[in-house]
DNA sequence: ACTCGATTTCAACGGCCGTTGAATATTAGT
DNA sequence: ACTAATATTCAACGGCCGTTGAAATCGAGT
């Protein structure tokens, strides 16, 4: 593995602990096994080093996603997928690549579900990184509840995107909450009801009178 | 005003900016008009000083939430109240607090937001602050939803969190994704539909087979 | 063996960090 | 007017911050 990789690794263990402001680059190049101005040399600053962290798996994200949306949409030639196989399309990746025992996707979805909730980058880096994709699904939605108004569409799809970070931040608030019934790094448990919940939730917007 | 109330405020506002590790005591205190060293006179540290601004408003807060669902239930004194009068004595005092145009309870949200999302805080602070009332609740839920698990309640109430604390977050992002269609800001839009689309949640996960 | 670019080390810069102790001002009770 | 508690100012502590420039090392192509 690169020095540049294992630098990207250790801020984006780091950064989705503390948050930006909460590592310092000393830590990072501590962490990464490398002397502190190495990072000036394989990135500009450290805001760059962040951007880099969040753009590296972003990437690869939408890819998988956009593959599993084009997979349902396969499958219905004629009609529209349900609402519950496209909602399905854009979690189902997620649990996916956290089932894999893959460690890093862990920490990038901490870091996310914080970006996400930041009044000073949730605006603006979730729409750099995730609106293509994301304007795709609500694509697809529109098709699947024609009647659905856009401005249904839009908040639904923002409770989802709340419901989703938060619960891939697997922050352990539910296992405190629950005294142990429920686990936040539950995957199966989280399978077998989030996209049921959301899509009830977007049918109940998309039907009212 | 005193002068420990101006050092909360100042906290308040630039904690929900900037996070807790983005904001110096120094920042603080030159918001609020202040020495450096009468943060450390008004409080133990720059930790304890967080954690009353968290706690200033979030007594008042289960104060007024326990009293809408105390309401909710009055007017039902022999069946149980519906999950959408539950769900709405949850969101709809979030809602008169911002509605009132309280500026103050804007910053207070967006932190809780945060927090809820941390992985450092959000399982130990929100249980702290929060699960006394959020139990009850949990409660009240239970018996509108008799033939439900509580699997699926904690987890219904945990898409529920999630989408709530990222709505009064009030990022900006549903404006960016909606191109204007939506406003973050838009507290009638939420009211209309938040408790709706969390409500069809909770039932469709209580009634699936 | 030599060169040249890519990579890494070393040492340092000015500046801000959380926190403290002692000195001063203000206020309220007598 | 004196006192005693409360509130505020001032100056400073050691330490870590992001960032930089120059020197050293490495590695591939000749």
């Amino acid at each position: 593995m690169t020095t540049r990789d294992r630098i990207l690794d250790a801020a984006e263990t780091l950064f989705a602990q503390d948050g930006y402001a909460g590592v310092s680059v000393r830590q990072i190049m501590s962490q990464a096994g490398a002397d502190v101005s190495l990072a000036y040399y394989h990135f500009k600053s450290k805001r760059d080093l962040f951007d880099q962290v969040m753009l590296r798996r972003a990437e690869h994200l939408n890819d998988i996603r956009l593959k599993a949306l084009e997979a349902v949409e396969e499958r219905h030639p004629d009609d529209a997928p349900t609402v519950e196989e496209i909602i399905g399309a854009f979690t189902n990746p997620l649990l996916d690549l956290l089932a894999a025992d893959h460690e890093e996707w862990k920490h990038y979805f901490r870091l996310v579900a914080q970006i996400n909730n930041s009044p000073e980058w949730g605006g603006e880096l979730m729409t750099r990184y995730f609106d293509p994709l994301v304007r795709r699904f609500i694509g697809a939605l529109r098709k699947a509840l024609p009647d659905c108004s856009d401005e249904d569409l839009y908040w639904s799809y923002h409770f989802l995107s709340g419901a989703l970070t938060l619960t891939f931040a697997e922050t352990g608030r539910i296992d405190n909450l629950s005294g142990g019934v429920c686990r936040s790094s539950d995957m199966a448990s989280i399978n077998e009801r989030m996209p049921t919940f959301l899509a009830a939730g977007f049918r109940a917007l998309a039907t009212r009178e």
